[in-house]
DNA sequence: CCTGACCCTATCAGAGCTGATAGCTGCCGG
DNA sequence: CCGGCAGCTATCAGCTCTGATAGGGTCAGG
């Protein structure tokens, strides 16, 4: 068995993508033989926004990309309606596409698999999957994967982006003026509210989406939200 | 320091969620002192959805129920911005409101805390916090709380009852519409992208406001993100 | 005292959205 | 085979927002 502590202190260290990689694939090979993936998704498009390593066989890679398999993949859609973890065989309610694919896994000997979905807020999904051969995973090995995975992928976000240095600030009255509009009212009902005429409250609406770098307030608004500017 | 691998096991065995709290708090007191505080909160609403458990101070937790502190808590605000788990410490730009909750603390000796945040793809949150006294987290206790706290979070999801999926179902074209204008696209370059006329793309979005129950498209692609049926 | 940040007001043309109404197709299940 | 639903198209009047421009004010800090 491998040692959790020490292998999350050597992920933690790794200074690049491809050493937290090769870090995080030794510790694995060490608790069991599967074969695995990693990627990072658009929650809504089923695009890979990011496929950060694979080690399944080449073959089924081919076959899987050729076939176009990623737009239908079951362990992918569940992981984007979900933030635990769970094992293939747990999914049901399966369309004949999708059984298709599991079809084509048991060909490579694979029967089960176990898949990790981390939610990020901003719509995104990381997807750990690990196929099977024949042995199912201990909860011991469960444990163990799990939390070299998250530490994985904390240290793997760590190192993508270097945080982006949004430090956009709106004023008072700029987020007021927003804050209403996100309550669907038109600038006329929400100069009443503030007590200043429908044009002020255009120019504050105004300022503020320069601010956030955008050209109407729908987007101003959603942005707004989501840098915790205002709540809706 | 504790055994992870048997604490995890304890966790998974548990069978109600008093069990589950006790069997966690248990373990967690293993660790070391500390405050801590568990909850689930919807991210755009700052409101709590579910408190699970805290152990705060009396008088702070009556303090911080008094003043309302939540709406304006820094650790919440940023646990909806990130999937990360952070340092008190860690977090910049805070609000005079802000310092006063962090000042307020301080008067009960504790100075810094970590926070876990764990998103679900509905938009809830949940929130671990772990207010420290005097000394720091070592990175083997930080792994430990970490892992305690995931495991703990997966087997509180496994318990509770699943939440009644929302009524509200958005057709492939509605939430299609309400997508591009959530990303500042007006209608007439809506129809260019998905190839249908602009007046079609109106109707599909006000079919969506009426599902919506609003009566203008800010608020129907704030409400429909909040429900998860877009992202941002 | 000057600068910068914030706040308030206004106007106007043109683009964009809302709300009501009317009618087309194709598909699916009862 | 019909009804219902999803999808698509259209028109029109009236309201709302956008973008540019041009003023007014307070207040704090260098």
């Amino acid at each position: 068995m491998i040692n959790i502590v020490q292998a999350s202190d050597h992920l933690e260290s790794a200074s690049s993508l491809r050493e937290l990689i090769s870090v995080y694939t030794r510790f694995l090979d060490n608790i069991g033989e599967f074969h695995y993936a990693l990627g990072r998704f658009d929650r809504f498009r089923k695009r890979p926004h990011d496929i950060i390593h694979v080690s399944y066989p080449q073959e089924w890679v081919a076959l899987y990309t050729e076939r176009k398999y990623i737009s239908d993949d079951p362990t992918i859609l569940r992981s984007s309606h979900t933030e635990m973890p769970y094992l293939w065989h747990e999914i049901d309610d399966l369309r004949p596409t999708q059984r298709a694919i599991f079809a084509g896994l048991s060909d490579f000997g694979i029967r089960d698999g176990y898949t990790i979905p981390i939610h990020s807020p901003d719509g995104m999904v990381f997807v750990a999957s690990f196929a099977l051969r024949q042995t199912a995973l201990s909860s011991v090995e469960r444990l163990a994967i799990t939390t070299l995975t998250t530490q994985f992928y904390f240290r793997y976000r760590g190192l993508s982006v270097p945080a982006p240095p949004t430090r956009i600030r709106l004023s008072g009255r700029e987020a007021e003026c927003l804050r209403w509009a996100a309550r669907g009212k038109s600038s006329w009902e929400t100069g009443m509210i503030l007590g200043i005429s429908e044009s002020t409250v255009n120019f504050h609406v105004k300022n503020a989406l320069v601010k956030l770098r955008c050209n109407n307030r729908i987007v101003g608004v959603v942005r707004a939200i989501c840098l915790g500017l205002i709540s809706p």
